[in-house]
DNA sequence: ATACTGTACTGATTTAAAGCAGTGTCCCGA
DNA sequence: TCGGGACACTGCTTTAAATCAGTACAGTAT
């Protein structure tokens, strides 16, 4: 079975643990019940409880927060290979909601599955944590990102981040990737209004840094964006120390 | 033994758990390792890595992330009876710095105590993650307020909180609450300049809102806060369904 | 007594981003 | 083939917050 025929998931714990063939065995367990939804339509609604948690195989999904006036702020999102609502499942009901930005193909996960497998594969458990963890340190450095950077540098950022994120399960590199994103997404992610997005957008491409347009984001100077961004490639690739 | 003698972690958690006796015990024996560190020298480094956990018993602490140009990002406070480095414990290296406000008290937790603790009493284990877990929902919640809420709101969202958390603990009421907290903190907090926050404060006090002065922080209109700040007092409070 | 440092506070000016009011262009469905 | 509707894009105006350049006032060290 070679890495291509894996799941992204596996695919992107791969990159972290070297997993034995019992642990491949659990994982892929874990892709038994599969699931599709279709895209805008929310498939946890922030308040609701006793959620399942997925692993995403296939599309876009975002998590946001719903505020009294109407605006909506981005958490995060999840491409193939991300665990979803996993916090939900393990501690309490859900405090945002998750939207399908294409249709989507994902395994439900019940609660009494994940423990099993836990409970069955301790290392396998540690993989996964780590990876929850890492989207953790995602969150606390996108709001780094919103509070302290101006809207270039966060447009950047954010635009590196997703690329090393998708290249880890193969699906984008230092080139660029293919992204099903509006501006209208990406405004409700950086806390900017769309016509400002449109016009960071206009000016990053001008200065031959980065092109967004047509569902594909190309990098044409990923050094000087790196540098604009102040992005460390480092920080969501670093294998965590009981892994080792 | 009445409430006020216990620690002020037991306190919180008894908010949310009736506690047994044995996990009461369990939950004393953790803060055997007294430790005290001074105001303004960082106890944990961003990067640093096999850090200990401390419990905070008194003092107040913030985690932050630095940038490259100088500038921080406060992401959280602790107050008493808060966890401390409780990821970098059970994952991986710290991903950012903890300092202290003024002179605190802690108790250090080595993770094999935590773990040990984890085994003997399970319900012990998932009151203390779903601590954590509320702790992680503070910073998404502290993310949409930079994202999406004017300055106005983010002060009046924020002070909101920290009166709810102290409430808590019994540090803190609806009247208000000590604060040992500068205005440059509060700049760094919410992602305004400190001159700003000057301003901010101002005007909340002059529109009979909320004082913060001297140290203190004085609520005159509760209501009229909650309003302003979009604040839902639920949030912070709600028993997550595992508790039950 | 004097200077120094940290914190709080202020007015004037500039700047980044929002808001408003549109246009252009696909694509899809009647 | 003729609307709609979504999305991308633009110029102009306004506003929120930053920045600059200070003052005021404690507490403490010299």
């Amino acid at each position: 079975m070679t890495s291509a025929e894996h799941s992204p998931l596996t695919r992107k714990l791969s990159a972290f643990v070297a997993l034995s063939e019992g642990e491949l065995a659990v994982l892929e367990q874990l892709h038994q019940r599969r699931r599709s939804f279709v895209a805008g339509c929310d498939m946890v609604h922030q308040g609701q409880s006793d959620q399942a948690a997925f692993i995403l195989s296939a599309g876009w999904v975002c998590s946001y927060k719903l505020q009294a006036d109407g605006t909506r702020q981005i958490v995060d999102f999840q491409v193939p290979g991300d665990f979803l609502g996993l916090r939900s499942v393990l501690l309490r009901t859900s405090d945002h909601s998750f939207e399908p930005i294409v249709d989507i193909e994902a395994a439900e996960v019940l609660k009494s599955d994940l423990l099993d497998a836990f409970a069955q594969t301790p290392r396998l458990a540690t993989a996964i944590l780590w990876a929850a963890s890492r989207d953790e340190a995602m969150v606390v450095e996108h709001l780094v990102g919103i509070g302290r950077r101006d809207a270039d540098a966060r447009m950047a950022h954010f635009l590196l981040e997703l690329g090393s994120r998708l290249a880890l399960v193969g699906i984008g590199s230092k080139e660029g990737f293919d992204c099903p994103l509006t501006q209208y997404h990406l405004a409700d992610t950086l806390g900017l209004s769309a016509v400002h997005v449109n016009r960071v957008l206009r000016q990053l491409r001008e200065s031959g840094l980065v092109t967004f347009r047509d569902g594909h984001v190309t990098f044409h100077d990923y050094d000087g964006l790196l540098d604009l961004a102040e992005f460390d490639p480092a920080y969501l690739d670093q294998t965590g120390p009981l892994l080792k």
